[in-house]
DNA sequence: TCTACAATTCGATAAATATCGAAGTAATGG
DNA sequence: CCATTACTTCGATATTTATCGAATTGTAGA
């Protein structure tokens, strides 16, 4: 990929808010990995300390960097890691 | 280590100018792994297109973020990967 | 249909940032 | 010493951004 996506990639995770807020994301990932239907995101909003025009404006960012996927369910709005993104970005990272 | 830390390292590498140092960095670790006595910034500056008073912040930002260390060489800057912090940053990112 | 809840949009604002040119410092080699 | 080269510091500026409150949209359930 070139260094301008990646970059906007980093940037995306560059604010603590939304690097916290990614997190939980791919950690629900993780602990629902069979039955996995999203990350609801109402839950985050309420642990996390922030209101939430800024958390939209956050999963925004997020998306524009393809970094998740989200999808509406009801009036919940789930999200899921693109997982081959962020397989780049350690592929970038990894040294040697 | 703490989300707080971690986004300072990841918005050191949200700007594709200072992405575009560290990667030229993080290289010359590889190229010159057994002999290796650090990148020449001089090299550097001369291959991206912005002017040494930007190359200098930028450096001061990706040292900042214990992403590289940097020592002087006469009158040359030189700098080295900071491998552990790097590898942390892989670890956090890594999925499942 | 009324209420409550989830999320988005909008407009505003304070703070951060990338970049520049000019001037300064520091080291090298003649 | 003097000139050259590498880098830093300073001050300015235009742009971006994180966050908020208020208003709006959309959905679910009573």
């Amino acid at each position: 990929m070139e260094t301008k996506k990646m970059a906007k990639v980093f940037k995306a995770l560059s604010n603590p808010n939304r690097l916290e807020l990614y997190l939980q994301i791919a950690k629900n990932h993780e602990t629902s990995y069979k039955t996995y239907e999203g990350c609801l995101i109402n839950d985050i909003t309420n642990s996390l300390n922030i209101g939430a025009p800024t958390i939209s404006h956050h999963m925004k960012e997020l998306t524009n960097a393809e970094l998740i996927f989200t999808e509406r369910k009801g009036k919940y709005l789930v999200a899921r890691v693109n997982e081959e993104i962020v397989n780049e970005v350690n592929e970038l990272l990894k040294l040697q």
